[in-house]
DNA sequence: AGAACAAACTATTGATCGTTAGTTTTCGAG
DNA sequence: CTCGAAAACTAACGATCAATAGTTTGTTCT
């Protein structure tokens, strides 16, 4: 173990934060892969200590229990996403802002852990019990502002009022669901959502799908 | 509905087929609305048989294992939603029938078991081991026969030819969340997807998202 | 009614699950 | 360099998993 005194590169890691609080990190990182793909349930103990390179026993220095190592991912995932989320959809920038800005900021922190829509429709499908309490206080107030954004705009000509949440709610499942369906689509087509290229395009696909479902000038239907 | 021999009101099941046939669907009927629920992992064989009333080693007298239950679950509940699909997009009926049926129809056969999206998901998210054989001679022609109906309308105008795909898919991944997002929904605001009024709503809605998206007419752009 | 078979049962298997107790190693501060 | 704490380890726990063997019950056909 060569332990250098400042001279050539080295693989070494940074050496700011206490060692445990590294590995904690490391820990949330394999279970948040491995919850995404195969679910709380699906996912062991064993699998996790096993891509950390540690023995289970240890995963209880850092967590309390299976359960609060999952609540700790869905934490850790989900906070900047909802940042991003209540920071566009901020009330002041409503109706200067155009709604292509949010579906860019989106894709980008999304793009950054793909890994997490897939946790999130885990949770979904599951009932949402760790979803529910996080998310309460999160998602209604965010949901509310989406739907104010769209009634802003001269959609409502077109899409009746009643019918702005079933338009917030199809655009959040074809966000969540081009993620969600990444590793089929990477076995049938070979594309990798993590692709840059493939990113770009679904986000110009989803600013056309914006401008077209909520066009910022009423439409021109003689 | 019920179809009676001729006498009185009598809660004896209809007995034209073997006792053990009729228990094998219960078990299917049982393990489907479990593996919707909790997925593979995360339902047990305890729990189909208590659900059943029986005792685990009884559903070894049906299926061999429970991956082959799995297997069966998925088959038969997977087999009419194709069925409705590959009639529906019958080559020579491409022109002619409107693309709005198509969505009626599926959100029909999907209504009646509102469980199967959700069975669907989480195979998705799993990787699709399950789904994979099943559907790899199935899915790839009735994507490249909707990408066909959607390239004979004038979408192409507005879309550009590479995001027809995208489109296709988009509308797959509006129509598998309204499901999949369904537990959640009936907690927060009370709807059940198994409501009519619910399906007919979501249904309408995705009637005016084809027609918004995939006009008949090309749009009247000056 | 009785033989033959299907389908339920009881009891038990080895493996693996999450979790805990107790011990040893490693790290960081004085 | 040393000491104390943090974090790794070994070993084992009870519970539960899917699955099997052997037996009993029930149904169906002649």
């Amino acid at each position: 173990m060569s332990l250098a005194s400042a001279s050539a590169a080295r693989p070494a890691p940074p050496r700011r934060t206490p060692k445990g609080e590294r590995t904690a990190e490391r820990i949330l990182d394999a279970a948040e892969a491995l919850f995404a793909e195969h679910g709380y349930a699906g996912t062991t103990l064993r699998a996790v200590a096993d891509r950390v390179g540690v023995r289970i026993p240890s995963l209880y220095n850092h967590f309390a229990s299976k359960d609060a190592l999952y609540a700790a991912v869905l934490e850790r995932g989900l906070a900047p996403v909802i940042a991003v989320l209540s920071d566009t959809l901020e009330p002041e920038g409503l109706g200067s802002r155009d709604s292509g800005e949010l579906v860019e900021r989106v894709m980008a922190v999304l793009a950054e852990r793909p890994e997490l829509p897939r946790l999130v429709q885990h949770e979904t499908l599951t009932g949402g019990q760790h979803l529910t309490p996080m998310l309460r206080s999160w998602v209604t107030p965010l949901f509310a502002r989406a739907h104010d954004l769209a009634m802003a705009t001269p959609a409502t000509r077109r899409w009746g009022p009643e019918q702005i949440p079933l338009l917030v709610l199809a655009f959040y499942h074809v966000v969540v669901g081009f993620f969600t369906i990444a590793p089929l689509l990477h076995e049938w087509v070979g594309e990798d959502p993590r692709d840059e290229a493939v990113i770009e395009r679904q986000t110009r696909f989803l600013r056309q799908l914006v401008e077209t479902l909520l066009p910022d000038e009423p439409p021109a239907d003689a």
